[in-house]
DNA sequence: GGGAATTTAGGAACGCGTTCCTAAATTCCC
DNA sequence: GGGAATTTAGGAACGCGTTCCTAAATTCCC
């Protein structure tokens, strides 16, 4: 309960920053440089104020980052959600895919954790949407987390490779990359690897998004409702 | 072609380190230490060499990395493959996922970049028996591609995902993690959700490997010879 | 009003990956 | 044999994330 004359409602001494603010910066100089630039020094500088700073505001770096995925996330749009419960996990698989797409680096920093307690509370709607048309095609509870769970795998797996790719194009190739393995194939032992070696990048860097997805789910539902065991969850 | 008084066969200083000395090493220390202590200064330290130095012999940290995995690549044993496509691509697939297993670190480095350069020549195979099963199966080859590319995804995710709750395990729990979404949440608006709120950890970390692996596959492979239109490769 | 308690700011320092550059050690060639 | 060419070794330095600790600014309470 702030007092009238308590400029800050606490003891001690007043916040010259606040979260929010550093959360702003850290736009700024994503959208001004690119997020590869965004460190914690820079960012201080942009604030004007010292590194250290900051720590009494984040947690640290990753934690930064999280903050950040959490506001993005807040902001992706609800699509409009089909009847069917098929088109319904589509569409909200691809809601993810375009937001990751917007921001690749999500996806490297969603990977590497647990990616749910992430997501914020406003986005959790993705998860609850893809869980329910799961569900109402017929997987119980536990299928469903599969099926959501592979569908996550699929959606940030496509993200990461397409940034690859990106980034390669970009000119920060390896050397050792340039599909060395590939031209000294050994057609006898490898035929069908040789066979697609050339088209490899393509596909491996090709968008398949929604085509892909769509029979990538069909099959996901139809397997986890027939095949898996329905007593498999814990 | 060394002389028999040239001693290293060619011009300028003798190296005093070898790249194989390097990841010996390395290994070593991963062994000693785990993977998180391996730095290029303690690895200095180790070889008795100045940092710098091991600039000269591999290209930077991540390439240290690659140079690793490749050489554990090289030693997953080949499984005995079974006739039927089906059972051969599961048998290969499981063998990249107890690999893995054993090495999480490779999880990472082998997500966030180019995969398949980076096996090593005596590792394709894992890719080659994959696309002969699946084209064996009445897949395309650009099919058979895309069916590789979710299983990567599938089992890498999978590795990653139980990388993750290990740390967790481990004492390195973050506080925000704790589940405090799932607590406060709205049942009426995420009825699924909230279902599964309670297991949801334990399904995260879920071993699906086989049984899952084997439904993935089947409506992988069920999916792209029927939903996936076969020109679709470039 | 003035010390105690409390909270934020930020300098100093550490280990990290990495780059730049100079020193050292060798072979080549006259 | 002695300089030129070539190759490796490694010190100095940079920016990074982060921790530790002290200074600064405020409120609380007698």
């Amino acid at each position: 309960m702030p007092q009238p004359n308590a400029p800050h409602g606490r003891i001690g001494r007043p916040p010259a920053t606040s979260r929010r603010q550093i959360l702003a910066a850290a736009r700024r100089l994503i959208d001004r440089d690119g997020w590869e630039k965004l460190t914690i020094r820079r960012l201080a500088v942009e604030i004007g104020v010292g590194a250290t700073t900051l720590y009494h505001h984040v947690q640290d770096k990753e934690d930064l980052l999280f903050l950040l995925i959490t506001e993005y996330a807040d902001q992706i749009p609800h699509p409009d959600l089909p009847t069917d419960p098929r088109e319904r996990i589509i569409a909200t698989a691809t809601a993810i895919h375009d937001a990751l797409a917007d921001w690749p680096w999500a996806a490297e920093v969603l990977t590497a954790d647990g990616f749910i307690a992430r997501l914020g509370e406003s986005a959790l709607w993705l998860v609850e949407t893809i869980l329910a048309g799961a569900i109402d095609h017929g997987c119980t509870p536990e299928q469903a987390v599969h099926v959501f769970r592979n569908i996550w795998y699929y959606t940030v797996g496509e993200i990461l490779v397409r940034a690859h790719s990106h980034r390669r194009r970009a000119g920060n190739e390896r050397p050792a990359d340039r599909g060395a393995f590939f031209s000294s194939l050994d057609e006898s032992r490898m035929p069908h690897l040789a066979a697609v070696s050339d088209q490899w990048p393509t596909l491996a860097a090709q968008d398949t998004y929604p085509e892909g997805l769509r029979a990538f789910v069909d099959g996901l539902i139809a397997q986890a409702t027939s095949a898996m065991p329905p007593g498999q969850g814990r």
